[in-house]
DNA sequence: ATTATCTATAGATCTATAGATAATGC
DNA sequence: ATTATCTATAGATCTATAGATAATGC
């Protein structure tokens, strides 16, 4: 049941994509098991095409935040002000508080990934990445743009990990909205 | 080797507190048999005591989180908002980053508990309870403050998470510090 | 007699590896 | 001949349970 070279460097890709999915979704312990099954592989092939687990993972995370990061990249003719504006309004919605999987690496993983330094490595460096495309886009003094970048995305972090853990109490829009109204926030977000 | 009913209550009460601190260091994937040996005891020993696995997390939890909010406590003598700005200062300490199995179960656990129910629902209880706490003690306009206590929360939790992660890069400290010269932050830890 | 704890184990995972199979690519 | 994938399995977990043991508490 061999592959030619180019299907199976798209099993690699679909493993890939796959692993960053269902990661996000179900957390760091998801087993390769049931990453190759939803490939529609079995868990035999993994190895021929990643040393380990570990690795995989890191691997998709970073792919992961690459793609969140590309989406705030300058667009020829468009505001950078506006690209982050959606970007931080996409971040603080019920879509996104619905769906992990397709969302925010740092805020379905980010205590997990904590204690494992690959995992951790990974998310620092998407973290630092989008904290400079923030930091970019918000202008003005850069000192003081870093330092509002670094933390409005302390804050998005928190309040989408809060929410997700408030169930359908109150306190899951509450921390939206308390976000979004706080100044910094709406100063973006009411442009 | 029975215990006098004595003895099996402390017994209950070492594993509540050896589990709430080992599931903070190393997380809800933390086995039965690396608390029950902790504590001194055999893992057959657990049921004796709780029904399952999920029933310990979901009391371990709880009661680091009500620690916690009893830190925030009105004390006779102490003016509400000093309490705050101590308990806020400590939360974003470099001394909080390196002791999780102390610190704040929501960044240490938070984006794991959302994905199991019973632990989703005690982290989501100790952060309303903790926004209760901050909204109080911040006082002025009951409205304002509420919103303010929930978006200090988010940026917190967030800024811990995100730090934890960056390891020994120079992110670590910078979300610290950014969060800390937040507008909200500056005002209360500059009294 | 009751029961807190222990030993032992069932059954279900999980990561990783070994060896077989069958299609590609020379 | 090479190699992508599969089957099968080793070895190490993990939660939960069954039954034995021995000390408490009546």
């Amino acid at each position: 049941m061999r592959k030619s070279r180019e299907a199976a460097a798209e099993s690699r890709r679909a493993i890939v994509e796959t692993a960053a999915a269902l990661l996000r979704e179900r957390g760091l312990g998801v087993g390769l098991t049931e990453i190759m099954a939803a490939v529609g592989m079995t868990h035999g092939g993994f190895y021929r095409h990643f040393a380990s687990k570990e690795a995989l993972v890191a691997e998709a995370l970073e792919q992961a935040l690459d793609e969140k990061a590309a989406t705030l990249a300058p667009q020829p003719g468009r505001p950078a002000r506006e690209a982050l504006r959606d970007y931080v309004a996409l971040y603080l919605s019920q879509a996104h508080l619905d769906h992990p999987e397709k969302g925010c690496p740092i805020a379905a993983l980010g205590s997990e990934a904590a204690r494992s330094p690959d995992s951790a490595r990974a998310l620092a460096a998407g973290a630092e990445q989008l904290a400079a495309c923030f930091a970019k886009d918000l202008g003005g003094d850069p000192i003081e743009a870093r330092r509002q970048a670094v933390a409005m995305l302390a804050a998005m972090v928190g309040a989408v990990v809060i929410a997700r853990a408030a169930g359908d109490s109150p306190l899951r829009g509450e921390m939206l909205d308390a976000v979004r109204a706080d100044p910094a926030f709406r100063a973006l977000l009411d442009d």
